[in-house]
DNA sequence: CTAATTGCATAACTAGTGTTATGTGCTATG
DNA sequence: CATAGCACATAACACTAGTTATGCAATTAG
């Protein structure tokens, strides 16, 4: 039998004053394997996430992760919470911030994607991808993805569709931005704003956005707070 | 060593006659290795492709690979191969048949996807994934989506769209296709049918086919060779 | 009938995995 | 200074992976 310490306690204490000695070799914290784990499964899917990798992209062993954690699903888990919190969570603010009007909700969420990349696409790919092999991780990826259209639906119920109008509508735009990072489409921000006009038009319908030419149309019109169509 | 006799014949006969044995013990083929593997990667991944699992599957064991294939690799090859024959070279049959017009080859399109099941979703899905993982797979995507795109877009100039518009379009569907598969969708095929005039308008804003109320009248109007337009 | 080849099965090898047991340097406390 | 305990490193275990060497029954050739 060993000493009776036992690690893997519930709450960690912060260094309370971690300054005077920032890049030395500071403790492992669970964020640190959170965050490696994280651009692990982003690079290399869920298979390159593997307990020497991580502990050896940290500069340590796999002794020093069973202090943190009791078992490695248990890490898992947490990388499953911070995607729900950083490609989800995080939009869902901007989007109801914009609302009750739908024209200002498109526009907050045109904007979060394209300016303020709030998903992280290759996260969401990832997950995706990891979900065909853990039924944990398809679960949560599936009740991410019926709230993220039921929000999409309620954004164009806000704009005037009505039933089925405005699911088929939420569909075609979340299928389509789930097709897009499938693809791993590489564009430039231009590129994107580009083809704002043309998205919002099939979307929409609204016609007026055709009269954006420029980009700087474009981003103008994509300010916070701005008024709906016509560049003045 | 060993006595001289080399496997991994290039050619394989197959048995001349192979009647009046059916079900009993016959000799792998490569075909067989290509289905189970097929099967696995569909169901589990490619992590859920590994030699013992596709030999316990066929009633065999590791070392009866070794006499159809040399290395692990040549067998992936040969999937990558199956894959864009069944999900793609046979529906480009479909759509190119259908043409010139560009109308009927949405329609060739619609009916190939929801009626003849020519794309297997899962299928796509696999490889995508599989593409994270493996450079060679991602290479064989990329070249596909790229076909498959253009495709698209041909179709949608021939409708009458031009330049952008055309890409656009065809971006937008195929984005829409991918996202679906990706978020594996169930749906019947009735389910399916009665949304085909909700994003035909989307897509090519053909406002006469929401005339359709039936799903019949859909089924009807997807014949081959069906006029154009409205219910008779 | 004998011998050779075919078409596998069996087992072992190397490499990588999660996990556990134990050794160890550093830090804080008395 | 001495000592307890924290935060690891090290090493080993059981398991699975692709691959290779070898054994072996069934078929075929002479």
């Amino acid at each position: 039998m060993k000493t009776s310490n036992s690690p893997h306690s519930p709450i960690r204490q912060e260094p309370a004053i971690s300054m005077d000695k920032p890049g030395k070799s500071e403790r492992l914290r669970r964020e640190d394997w959170i965050s490696a784990a994280r651009e692990a499964l982003i690079k290399e899917g869920i298979t390159g996430v593997s307990l020497r990798k991580l502990a050896t992209s940290l500069g340590a062993t796999t002794g020093a992760f069973y202090w943190q954690y009791k078992r490695l699903e248990d890490l898992l888990e947490d990388v499953r919470e911070d995607w729900v919190q950083r490609n989800t969570a995080q939009i869902t603010k901007a989007i109801e911030a914009a609302g009750p009007d739908g024209w200002q909700m498109y526009l907050a969420y045109t904007r979060a994607l394209i300016l303020e990349d709030a998903i992280d696409a290759r996260y969401d790919n990832a997950i995706r991808e990891w979900a065909h092999s853990s039924k944990r991780t398809a679960e949560i990826l599936r009740r991410v993805e019926e709230f993220r259209i039921d929000q999409l639906r309620r954004m164009f119920e806000a704009m005037g569709f009505e039933g089925n109008a405005a699911l088929i509508r939420a569909r075609t735009m979340y299928f389509h931005q789930t097709g897009y990072y499938a693809m791993q489409i590489v564009e430039t921000v231009e590129e994107r704003l580009k083809n704002v006009p043309y998205y919002a038009e099939v979307l929409t319908d609204r016609l007026d956005l055709l009269n954006l030419n420029s980009i700087t149309d474009v981003k103008r019109c994509l300010e916070k707070n701005a008024k709906p169509a016509v560049s003045e």
